[in-house]
DNA sequence: TTGGACAACCGTACATTGTACGAAAGCCAT
DNA sequence: ATGGCTTTCGTACAATGTACGGTTGTCCAA
Protein backbone atom coordinates (compact mmCIF):
# COMPACT_ATOMS: atom_id res chain seq x y z
CA UNK A 1 0.00 0.00 0.00
CA UNK A 2 1.87 3.11 -1.00
CA UNK A 3 1.27 5.84 0.78
CA UNK A 4 1.01 9.70 0.13
CA UNK A 5 3.57 12.41 1.10
CA UNK A 6 3.00 15.23 3.75
CA UNK A 7 1.81 18.99 2.95
CA UNK A 8 5.94 19.91 3.78
CA UNK A 9 6.98 17.22 1.74
CA UNK A 10 5.35 19.16 -1.06
CA UNK A 11 5.83 22.53 -0.60
CA UNK A 12 9.92 21.65 -0.40
CA UNK A 13 9.27 19.60 -3.76
CA UNK A 14 7.94 21.82 -5.26
CA UNK A 15 10.46 24.69 -5.91
CA UNK A 16 12.72 22.11 -7.62
CA UNK A 17 10.43 20.77 -10.24
CA UNK A 18 10.14 20.93 -13.89
CA UNK A 19 6.36 21.71 -15.06
CA UNK A 20 5.49 17.66 -15.74
CA UNK A 21 6.69 17.30 -12.08
CA UNK A 22 4.90 19.66 -10.62
CA UNK A 23 1.53 18.61 -12.37
CA UNK A 24 1.79 15.38 -10.89
CA UNK A 25 2.86 16.96 -6.99
CA UNK A 26 -0.32 19.06 -7.68
CA UNK A 27 -2.44 15.44 -8.21
CA UNK A 28 -0.65 14.37 -5.10
CA UNK A 29 -1.56 17.04 -3.31
CA UNK A 30 -5.60 15.99 -4.26
CA UNK A 31 -5.43 13.10 -3.16
CA UNK A 32 -3.88 13.56 0.28
CA UNK A 33 -7.07 15.86 0.57
CA UNK A 34 -9.65 13.56 -0.44
CA UNK A 35 -7.92 10.28 1.30
CA UNK A 36 -7.92 12.71 4.44
CA UNK A 37 -11.15 14.43 4.16
CA UNK A 38 -13.07 13.55 1.68
CA UNK A 39 -14.14 15.11 -1.74
CA UNK A 40 -15.75 17.78 -0.38
CA UNK A 41 -12.38 18.94 1.16
CA UNK A 42 -10.82 18.83 -2.56
CA UNK A 43 -11.27 22.45 -3.67
CA UNK A 44 -8.63 24.10 -5.94
CA UNK A 45 -8.38 26.63 -3.61
CA UNK A 46 -7.36 24.18 -0.66
CA UNK A 47 -4.63 22.28 -3.24
CA UNK A 48 -3.26 25.69 -4.13
CA UNK A 49 -3.00 26.26 -0.18
CA UNK A 50 -1.32 23.37 0.50
CA UNK A 51 1.56 23.56 -2.19
CA UNK A 52 1.88 27.39 -0.74
CA UNK A 53 1.09 28.69 -4.10
CA UNK A 54 -2.21 31.37 -5.55
CA UNK A 55 -5.61 29.33 -6.19
CA UNK A 56 -4.72 30.61 -9.97
CA UNK A 57 -1.15 29.24 -10.29
CA UNK A 58 -2.70 25.90 -10.18
CA UNK A 59 -4.19 26.80 -13.45
CA UNK A 60 -1.12 26.71 -14.94
CA UNK A 61 -0.45 23.12 -14.62
CA UNK A 62 -4.49 21.96 -14.38
CA UNK A 63 -6.75 23.22 -17.04
CA UNK A 64 -9.52 23.24 -14.05
CA UNK A 65 -11.30 21.05 -11.43
CA UNK A 66 -13.07 18.30 -14.05
CA UNK A 67 -9.29 18.00 -15.18
CA UNK A 68 -8.01 17.24 -11.82
CA UNK A 69 -10.26 14.68 -10.54
CA UNK A 70 -9.82 12.37 -13.79
CA UNK A 71 -6.40 12.88 -12.93
CA UNK A 72 -6.94 11.57 -9.63
CA UNK A 73 -9.13 8.87 -11.47
CA UNK A 74 -6.10 7.73 -13.74
CA UNK A 75 -3.81 8.02 -10.63
CA UNK A 76 -5.93 5.59 -8.57
CA UNK A 77 -6.46 2.96 -11.66
CA UNK A 78 -2.92 3.18 -11.32
CA UNK A 79 -2.17 2.47 -8.05
CA UNK A 80 -4.61 -0.33 -8.07
CA UNK A 81 -3.16 -1.97 -11.42
CA UNK A 82 0.11 -1.65 -9.57
CA UNK A 83 -0.46 -3.11 -6.34
CA UNK A 84 -2.89 -5.93 -7.91
CA UNK A 85 -0.06 -7.17 -9.49
CA UNK A 86 2.65 -7.13 -7.17
CA UNK A 87 0.66 -8.21 -4.80
CA UNK A 88 0.00 -11.33 -6.27
CA UNK A 89 3.21 -11.79 -7.34
CA UNK A 90 5.69 -10.89 -4.50
CA UNK A 91 3.17 -11.42 -1.72
CA UNK A 92 3.21 -13.60 1.20
CA UNK A 93 0.27 -14.86 0.93
CA UNK A 94 -0.99 -17.39 -1.81
CA UNK A 95 -0.49 -16.26 -4.97
CA UNK A 96 -3.28 -14.80 -6.87
CA UNK A 97 -5.20 -13.98 -3.70
CA UNK A 98 -3.01 -11.16 -2.54
CA UNK A 99 -4.42 -9.38 -5.65
CA UNK A 100 -8.00 -9.75 -4.42
CA UNK A 101 -7.19 -8.58 -0.92
CA UNK A 102 -5.35 -5.89 -1.81
CA UNK A 103 -8.40 -4.71 -4.15
CA UNK A 104 -10.19 -4.63 -1.11
CA UNK A 105 -7.08 -3.03 1.40
CA UNK A 106 -7.25 -0.48 -0.95
CA UNK A 107 -11.30 0.51 -1.23
CA UNK A 108 -10.70 0.66 2.25
CA UNK A 109 -7.27 2.77 2.35
CA UNK A 110 -8.71 5.54 -0.03
CA UNK A 111 -12.55 5.05 -0.08
CA UNK A 112 -13.19 8.70 -1.26
CA UNK A 113 -10.96 7.66 -4.40
CA UNK A 114 -12.54 4.36 -4.66
CA UNK A 115 -16.39 6.10 -5.21
CA UNK A 116 -14.69 8.07 -7.58
CA UNK A 117 -13.33 5.69 -9.75
CA UNK A 118 -16.52 3.93 -10.02
CA UNK A 119 -18.88 6.32 -10.26
CA UNK A 120 -17.97 9.27 -11.47
CA UNK A 121 -20.02 9.30 -15.08
CA UNK A 122 -17.75 7.74 -17.50
CA UNK A 123 -17.27 9.34 -21.17
CA UNK A 124 -17.63 6.55 -23.72
CA UNK A 125 -14.59 8.02 -24.52
CA UNK A 126 -12.28 5.21 -25.88
CA UNK A 127 -9.51 6.38 -23.98
CA UNK A 128 -11.17 6.84 -20.29
CA UNK A 129 -12.61 3.20 -21.09
CA UNK A 130 -9.06 1.77 -21.75
CA UNK A 131 -7.71 3.26 -18.60
CA UNK A 132 -10.64 1.45 -16.05
CA UNK A 133 -9.56 -1.24 -18.14
CA UNK A 134 -6.45 -1.18 -17.85
CA UNK A 135 -7.15 -0.75 -14.07
CA UNK A 136 -8.54 -4.08 -13.26
CA UNK A 137 -7.27 -6.30 -15.65
CA UNK A 138 -4.26 -7.69 -13.69
CA UNK A 139 -6.93 -8.58 -11.06
CA UNK A 140 -8.88 -10.37 -13.67
CA UNK A 141 -5.59 -11.70 -14.88
CA UNK A 142 -4.35 -13.49 -11.83
CA UNK A 143 -8.27 -14.69 -11.57
CA UNK A 144 -8.00 -16.52 -14.51
CA UNK A 145 -4.37 -17.75 -14.23
CA UNK A 146 -5.47 -19.54 -10.75
CA UNK A 147 -8.73 -21.30 -12.57
CA UNK A 148 -6.76 -22.48 -15.17
CA UNK A 149 -4.15 -24.09 -13.02
CA UNK A 150 -6.94 -25.23 -10.82
CA UNK A 151 -7.76 -27.40 -13.28
CA UNK A 152 -10.53 -26.06 -15.23
CA UNK A 153 -10.93 -27.32 -18.93
CA UNK A 154 -12.68 -27.80 -21.75
CA UNK A 155 -13.38 -26.78 -25.44
CA UNK A 156 -13.98 -23.17 -24.39
CA UNK A 157 -11.47 -22.64 -21.79
CA UNK A 158 -10.86 -19.14 -22.85
CA UNK A 159 -14.81 -17.88 -22.40
CA UNK A 160 -15.45 -19.97 -19.82
CA UNK A 161 -12.64 -18.37 -17.65
CA UNK A 162 -12.90 -15.13 -19.06
CA UNK A 163 -16.34 -15.05 -17.88
CA UNK A 164 -15.74 -16.46 -14.58
CA UNK A 165 -12.83 -14.10 -13.52
CA UNK A 166 -15.60 -11.28 -14.59
CA UNK A 167 -18.36 -12.66 -12.12
CA UNK A 168 -15.75 -12.76 -9.35
CA UNK A 169 -14.20 -9.59 -10.10
CA UNK A 170 -18.21 -7.84 -10.23
CA UNK A 171 -18.49 -9.54 -6.61
CA UNK A 172 -15.42 -8.22 -5.18
CA UNK A 173 -16.77 -4.80 -6.47
CA UNK A 174 -19.97 -5.03 -4.46
CA UNK A 175 -17.77 -6.06 -1.53
CA UNK A 176 -15.19 -3.16 -1.66
CA UNK A 177 -17.38 -0.65 -2.11
CA UNK A 178 -20.39 -1.77 1.00
CA UNK A 179 -17.43 -2.13 2.77
CA UNK A 180 -15.90 1.31 2.16
CA UNK A 181 -19.28 2.76 2.76
CA UNK A 182 -20.39 0.96 5.63
CA UNK A 183 -23.32 -0.67 4.59
CA UNK A 184 -22.28 -3.93 5.94
CA UNK A 185 -23.73 -3.36 9.07
CA UNK A 186 -26.91 -4.38 7.30
CA UNK A 187 -26.02 -8.14 7.01
CA UNK A 188 -24.65 -10.05 10.19
CA UNK A 189 -21.75 -11.14 8.81
CA UNK A 190 -17.97 -9.90 9.00
CA UNK A 191 -16.06 -8.73 5.87
CA UNK A 192 -13.27 -10.77 6.16
CA UNK A 193 -16.03 -13.51 6.17
CA UNK A 194 -17.27 -12.15 2.71
CA UNK A 195 -14.25 -12.39 1.43
CA UNK A 196 -13.16 -15.73 2.27
CA UNK A 197 -16.25 -16.98 0.63
CA UNK A 198 -15.57 -15.28 -2.29
CA UNK A 199 -12.33 -16.41 -2.81
CA UNK A 200 -12.92 -19.86 -1.60
CA UNK A 201 -16.02 -20.06 -4.66
CA UNK A 202 -13.09 -19.52 -7.50
CA UNK A 203 -10.86 -21.80 -5.37
CA UNK A 204 -12.26 -24.03 -2.73
CA UNK A 205 -9.62 -25.76 -0.91
CA UNK B 1 -41.23 1.19 -10.94
CA UNK B 2 -43.24 4.36 -9.52
CA UNK B 3 -42.67 7.59 -11.57
CA UNK B 4 -42.44 11.12 -10.37
CA UNK B 5 -44.57 14.03 -10.71
CA UNK B 6 -44.37 16.36 -13.42
CA UNK B 7 -43.04 20.08 -12.14
CA UNK B 8 -46.35 21.78 -13.16
CA UNK B 9 -48.35 19.03 -11.46
CA UNK B 10 -46.17 19.59 -7.89
CA UNK B 11 -46.90 23.61 -8.27
CA UNK B 12 -50.75 22.54 -8.46
CA UNK B 13 -50.61 20.25 -5.46
CA UNK B 14 -48.56 22.64 -3.55
CA UNK B 15 -51.18 25.56 -2.74
CA UNK B 16 -53.84 22.78 -1.36
CA UNK B 17 -51.38 20.68 0.83
CA UNK B 18 -50.77 21.01 4.12
CA UNK B 19 -47.39 21.39 6.15
CA UNK B 20 -46.32 17.33 6.04
CA UNK B 21 -47.36 17.28 2.77
CA UNK B 22 -45.73 19.98 1.46
CA UNK B 23 -42.85 18.51 2.91
CA UNK B 24 -43.25 15.32 0.88
CA UNK B 25 -43.72 17.32 -2.02
CA UNK B 26 -40.00 18.82 -1.73
CA UNK B 27 -38.34 15.56 -1.22
CA UNK B 28 -40.32 14.58 -4.98
CA UNK B 29 -39.11 17.67 -7.03
CA UNK B 30 -35.96 16.87 -5.54
CA UNK B 31 -36.55 13.19 -6.43
CA UNK B 32 -37.35 14.50 -9.64
CA UNK B 33 -33.95 17.01 -10.32
CA UNK B 34 -31.64 14.07 -9.27
CA UNK B 35 -33.32 11.45 -11.25
CA UNK B 36 -33.13 13.73 -14.85
CA UNK B 37 -30.30 16.31 -13.92
CA UNK B 38 -27.90 14.68 -11.61
CA UNK B 39 -26.73 15.18 -8.02
CA UNK B 40 -25.04 18.50 -8.87
CA UNK B 41 -28.55 20.04 -9.93
CA UNK B 42 -30.23 19.66 -6.93
CA UNK B 43 -29.48 23.12 -5.40
CA UNK B 44 -32.08 24.64 -2.86
CA UNK B 45 -32.81 26.98 -5.16
CA UNK B 46 -33.88 24.72 -7.75
CA UNK B 47 -35.81 23.10 -5.82
CA UNK B 48 -37.87 26.13 -4.91
CA UNK B 49 -37.90 27.42 -8.18
CA UNK B 50 -39.49 24.84 -8.98
CA UNK B 51 -42.31 24.80 -7.02
CA UNK B 52 -42.69 27.78 -7.52
CA UNK B 53 -41.61 29.72 -4.51
CA UNK B 54 -38.72 31.80 -3.02
CA UNK B 55 -35.41 29.72 -1.77
CA UNK B 56 -35.79 30.53 1.65
CA UNK B 57 -39.13 29.40 2.11
CA UNK B 58 -37.79 25.87 1.49
CA UNK B 59 -36.74 26.07 4.72
CA UNK B 60 -39.72 26.23 6.31
CA UNK B 61 -40.15 22.60 5.62
CA UNK B 62 -36.73 21.49 5.43
CA UNK B 63 -33.82 22.03 7.78
CA UNK B 64 -31.03 22.25 5.06
CA UNK B 65 -29.87 20.32 2.08
CA UNK B 66 -28.20 17.61 4.33
CA UNK B 67 -31.52 16.90 5.70
CA UNK B 68 -32.83 17.22 2.14
CA UNK B 69 -30.70 14.57 1.00
CA UNK B 70 -31.63 12.33 4.23
CA UNK B 71 -34.97 12.10 2.96
CA UNK B 72 -34.12 11.44 -0.48
CA UNK B 73 -31.78 8.44 0.82
CA UNK B 74 -35.30 7.26 3.00
CA UNK B 75 -37.44 7.66 0.14
CA UNK B 76 -34.91 5.95 -2.07
CA UNK B 77 -34.71 3.04 0.30
CA UNK B 78 -38.65 3.03 0.50
CA UNK B 79 -39.21 2.90 -3.18
CA UNK B 80 -36.44 -0.21 -3.45
CA UNK B 81 -38.22 -2.14 -0.31
CA UNK B 82 -41.64 -1.89 -1.76
CA UNK B 83 -40.67 -2.55 -5.04
CA UNK B 84 -38.68 -5.73 -4.51
CA UNK B 85 -41.78 -6.54 -2.47
CA UNK B 86 -44.56 -6.51 -4.71
CA UNK B 87 -42.01 -7.64 -7.78
CA UNK B 88 -41.62 -10.69 -6.18
CA UNK B 89 -45.11 -11.29 -4.72
CA UNK B 90 -47.47 -10.03 -7.67
CA UNK B 91 -45.20 -10.07 -10.59
CA UNK B 92 -45.43 -12.08 -13.67
CA UNK B 93 -42.09 -13.49 -13.45
CA UNK B 94 -40.96 -16.47 -11.44
CA UNK B 95 -41.43 -15.08 -7.63
CA UNK B 96 -38.36 -13.99 -6.35
CA UNK B 97 -36.42 -13.47 -9.00
CA UNK B 98 -38.52 -10.39 -9.83
CA UNK B 99 -37.24 -8.93 -6.48
CA UNK B 100 -33.80 -9.17 -7.82
CA UNK B 101 -35.03 -8.15 -11.28
CA UNK B 102 -36.83 -4.98 -9.58
CA UNK B 103 -33.51 -4.27 -7.90
CA UNK B 104 -31.28 -4.03 -10.85
CA UNK B 105 -33.95 -2.16 -12.80
CA UNK B 106 -33.92 0.07 -9.92
CA UNK B 107 -30.27 1.08 -9.66
CA UNK B 108 -30.60 1.90 -13.91
CA UNK B 109 -33.78 4.64 -13.54
CA UNK B 110 -32.73 6.03 -10.69
CA UNK B 111 -29.00 5.50 -11.16
CA UNK B 112 -27.62 9.37 -8.98
CA UNK B 113 -30.20 8.29 -6.32
CA UNK B 114 -29.22 4.50 -5.85
CA UNK B 115 -25.18 6.14 -5.72
CA UNK B 116 -26.28 8.66 -2.86
CA UNK B 117 -28.07 5.63 -0.97
CA UNK B 118 -25.45 3.36 -1.03
CA UNK B 119 -22.04 5.30 -0.88
CA UNK B 120 -23.34 8.34 1.46
CA UNK B 121 -21.35 8.23 4.35
CA UNK B 122 -23.19 6.82 7.10
CA UNK B 123 -23.70 7.86 10.42
CA UNK B 124 -23.65 5.28 13.02
CA UNK B 125 -27.21 6.63 14.36
CA UNK B 126 -29.50 3.77 14.56
CA UNK B 127 -32.30 5.24 12.60
CA UNK B 128 -29.84 5.54 9.65
CA UNK B 129 -28.83 2.10 10.01
CA UNK B 130 -31.96 0.99 10.65
CA UNK B 131 -33.35 2.64 7.01
CA UNK B 132 -30.90 1.13 4.91
CA UNK B 133 -31.61 -2.24 6.72
CA UNK B 134 -35.41 -2.18 6.24
CA UNK B 135 -34.32 -1.42 2.66
CA UNK B 136 -32.79 -4.23 1.81
CA UNK B 137 -34.43 -6.84 3.97
CA UNK B 138 -37.76 -7.42 1.10
CA UNK B 139 -34.95 -8.68 -1.22
CA UNK B 140 -33.12 -10.66 1.29
CA UNK B 141 -36.23 -12.31 2.56
CA UNK B 142 -37.32 -13.54 -0.72
CA UNK B 143 -33.75 -14.93 -1.47
CA UNK B 144 -33.79 -16.76 1.82
CA UNK B 145 -37.53 -18.22 1.11
CA UNK B 146 -36.62 -19.22 -2.52
CA UNK B 147 -33.82 -21.26 -0.87
CA UNK B 148 -35.93 -22.94 2.14
CA UNK B 149 -38.55 -24.08 -0.76
CA UNK B 150 -35.67 -24.97 -2.91
CA UNK B 151 -34.70 -27.60 -0.80
CA UNK B 152 -31.83 -26.39 1.56
CA UNK B 153 -31.84 -28.16 4.64
CA UNK B 154 -29.62 -29.12 7.73
CA UNK B 155 -29.41 -28.23 11.61
CA UNK B 156 -27.88 -24.35 11.02
CA UNK B 157 -30.29 -24.07 8.27
CA UNK B 158 -31.16 -20.65 9.65
CA UNK B 159 -27.30 -19.46 9.33
CA UNK B 160 -26.51 -21.18 6.12
CA UNK B 161 -29.65 -19.28 4.16
CA UNK B 162 -28.78 -16.28 6.29
CA UNK B 163 -25.47 -16.03 4.93
CA UNK B 164 -26.32 -17.00 1.46
CA UNK B 165 -28.89 -14.45 0.75
CA UNK B 166 -25.86 -11.85 2.33
CA UNK B 167 -23.63 -12.86 -0.56
CA UNK B 168 -26.21 -12.68 -3.34
CA UNK B 169 -26.99 -9.41 -2.02
CA UNK B 170 -23.37 -8.32 -2.04
CA UNK B 171 -22.89 -9.48 -5.80
CA UNK B 172 -25.86 -8.39 -6.83
CA UNK B 173 -25.37 -4.79 -5.78
CA UNK B 174 -21.65 -4.88 -7.37
CA UNK B 175 -23.44 -5.61 -10.55
CA UNK B 176 -26.23 -2.62 -10.26
CA UNK B 177 -23.99 -0.35 -9.08
CA UNK B 178 -21.26 -1.42 -12.00
CA UNK B 179 -24.40 -1.40 -14.35
CA UNK B 180 -25.31 2.29 -13.24
CA UNK B 181 -21.73 3.94 -13.72
CA UNK B 182 -21.02 2.08 -17.13
CA UNK B 183 -18.44 0.14 -15.91
CA UNK B 184 -19.49 -2.83 -17.13
CA UNK B 185 -17.60 -2.51 -21.06
CA UNK B 186 -14.43 -3.63 -19.07
CA UNK B 187 -15.66 -6.92 -19.33
CA UNK B 188 -16.85 -8.31 -22.49
CA UNK B 189 -20.04 -9.45 -20.78
CA UNK B 190 -23.47 -8.13 -21.09
CA UNK B 191 -25.30 -7.27 -18.01
CA UNK B 192 -28.22 -9.68 -18.40
CA UNK B 193 -25.88 -12.15 -18.86
CA UNK B 194 -24.25 -11.57 -15.39
CA UNK B 195 -27.82 -11.07 -13.65
CA UNK B 196 -28.74 -14.42 -15.18
CA UNK B 197 -25.80 -16.53 -13.86
CA UNK B 198 -26.62 -14.56 -10.65
CA UNK B 199 -29.82 -15.90 -9.93
CA UNK B 200 -29.26 -19.16 -11.36
CA UNK B 201 -26.37 -19.19 -8.41
CA UNK B 202 -29.29 -19.54 -5.72
CA UNK B 203 -31.75 -21.80 -7.50
CA UNK B 204 -31.08 -23.34 -10.86
CA UNK B 205 -32.90 -24.25 -13.17
C1' DT C 1 23.86 45.84 -22.19
C1' DT C 2 19.46 46.12 -23.92
C1' DG C 3 15.06 44.70 -25.72
C1' DG C 4 11.64 41.57 -26.50
C1' DA C 5 9.32 37.16 -26.28
C1' DC C 6 7.51 33.86 -23.36
C1' DA C 7 6.28 31.33 -19.12
C1' DA C 8 5.06 31.53 -14.30
C1' DC C 9 2.51 33.78 -10.85
C1' DC C 10 -1.45 35.73 -8.73
C1' DG C 11 -4.88 39.82 -7.29
C1' DT C 12 -9.31 41.01 -8.48
C1' DA C 13 -13.86 40.18 -9.91
C1' DC C 14 -18.05 37.74 -11.06
C1' DA C 15 -21.42 34.06 -10.94
C1' DT C 16 -23.32 30.29 -8.21
C1' DT C 17 -23.95 27.95 -4.07
C1' DG C 18 -25.85 27.22 1.15
C1' DT C 19 -28.03 29.59 4.57
C1' DA C 20 -28.37 33.23 8.73
C1' DC C 21 -31.14 37.13 9.79
C1' DG C 22 -34.95 39.71 10.13
C1' DA C 23 -38.76 42.11 8.00
C1' DA C 24 -43.26 41.75 5.99
C1' DA C 25 -47.72 39.62 5.45
C1' DG C 26 -51.40 36.45 6.47
C1' DC C 27 -54.18 33.96 9.99
C1' DC C 28 -56.86 33.40 14.05
C1' DA C 29 -58.57 33.48 18.77
C1' DT C 30 -59.68 36.78 22.18
C1' DA D 1 -58.57 45.79 17.01
C1' DT D 2 -54.76 43.45 19.21
C1' DG D 3 -51.29 40.21 20.09
C1' DG D 4 -49.15 36.10 18.86
C1' DC D 5 -48.42 32.24 15.56
C1' DT D 6 -46.88 30.57 10.90
C1' DT D 7 -45.47 31.39 6.20
C1' DT D 8 -43.00 33.94 2.90
C1' DC D 9 -38.92 35.85 1.12
C1' DG D 10 -35.36 39.94 0.22
C1' DT D 11 -30.90 40.77 1.53
C1' DA D 12 -26.43 39.60 2.84
C1' DC D 13 -22.30 36.90 3.67
C1' DA D 14 -19.00 33.25 3.05
C1' DA D 15 -17.10 29.66 0.04
C1' DT D 16 -16.52 28.00 -4.48
C1' DG D 17 -14.74 27.70 -9.73
C1' DT D 18 -12.51 30.34 -12.83
C1' DA D 19 -12.05 34.41 -16.57
C1' DC D 20 -9.16 38.32 -17.20
C1' DG D 21 -5.30 40.99 -17.10
C1' DG D 22 -1.26 42.69 -14.86
C1' DT D 23 3.36 41.80 -12.79
C1' DT D 24 7.52 39.44 -12.46
C1' DG D 25 11.23 36.40 -13.86
C1' DT D 26 14.13 34.09 -17.46
C1' DC D 27 16.58 33.67 -21.46
C1' DC D 28 18.30 34.68 -25.89
C1' DA D 29 19.37 37.62 -29.97
C1' DA D 30 21.11 42.01 -31.37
Amino acid sequence: MASLPSSKRLQARWRQANHQQRRQIVVSAALDLLRRHGLKAVTMRRVAHRLGIGAMTLYTYIRGQDELRQAMIREGFNMLAQGCRSASTLGSDQGWRGGARYYIQFALTYPSLYDLMFRTPLSTSDADQQIMRDGVQPLLDRVREQMVLQGTTGPDLEQKVHRAAGRFWVALHGLASLQAANRLEALDMSADELLDELLHSVSPT
